[in-house]
DNA sequence: AATAATACTTTGATTATCAAATTGTTTGAC
DNA sequence: GTCAAACAATTTGATAATCAAAGTATTATT
């Protein structure tokens, strides 16, 4: 087997843990010390700009709509998240964050780019173009394996 | 902001919900149904060689102590994981698979370097090594990151 | 020998998760 | 136009995941 895919793979394990530790810690000292790292992560997946539907955060988040919604209960009574039905479509509900979640918002932003500049900051700007690449095509493969998943699933 | 540390985080992002997304799913119909993804993560983490104490794992998972002590029961009870009083000292517990457990580690392994490999094959090897190199340095920023925190944490 | 430190476990409370049942709304068939 | 089917979201019940704090057993220190 090829030891790169190997190492690639290593790697890609321990950074998704060692994020996620990293967040949670800093999450548990700071100014939003009421929420969890899930929470953090829904708050992330509703997003600053665009309003987006429950059904949409919750296959962004790879989670179920019952699932979202109990959380979403959780961050509007915590004073994050807003909720408003659709006018085109009384189903449908749009979530949005409130100004206490779109400030929430940026410092976790903040801290994930923080995170990547301090990487490609090392690097040659020919040498960060190909980092991207590299994850690009990891995205790629990646959503082309969940519409497969999504298909066999309806059969 | 620089517009490629913006893409950077927002493919790290969207793979890593796709990837747990894709591994629960595949986990879901399989022939391991009857345990989570957070389960698998457990198991991926004890790993199939070296024998690993109660404190390493969860270290590595970035859970508490208490949190892995309860998850390893489970794991026991569904014949994954074995636990071995250490001799040296008889306070320490090393954690290691049970064959039903390394047949699913290599089960999951493969998934995940066929995961890694689909995306490397469509690179020239030297993309593949830029890659790598991206993911190193994002791996050494995020351990010493780590370091920091546990250092603030003690005082 | 007593005390402190360490490794793990247990407990109680909260959150996360799913599947299935339920509610309210829209679409399509007739 | 009405009624059934489809759809979006919510609620519910059960189980798993998580933490902090308290407890147990063992080893190290003084």
């Amino acid at each position: 087997m090829d030891p790169l895919v190997r190492e690639i793979n290593q790697y890609l394990v321990t950074i998704f843990n060692d994020v996620l530790a990293i967040e949670a810690e800093s999450l548990r000292d700071g100014e939003f010390s009421d929420l969890s790292i899930k929470e953090m992560h829904t708050i992330e997946a509703i997003g600053m700009y665009k309003e987006h539907t429950t059904t949409e955060v919750s296959r962004k988040l790879g989670i179920t709509v019952g699932t979202l919604t109990v959380s979403v209960n959780h961050l509007v009574k915590k004073g994050y998240v807003e909720r408003v039905r659709s006018e085109d479509d009384r189903r449908v509900v749009k979530l949005g964050l409130t100004n206490k979640g779109r400030l929430l918002y940026r410092v976790h932003d903040k801290f994930h780019r923080d995170m990547v500049k301090e990487t490609i900051d090392e690097m040659d700007p020919e040498e960060a173009q190909m980092l991207t690449k590299g994850l690009r095509n990891l995205y790629q493969f990646l959503e082309v394996t969940k519409q497969q998943l999504k298909k066999k699933d309806k059969k």
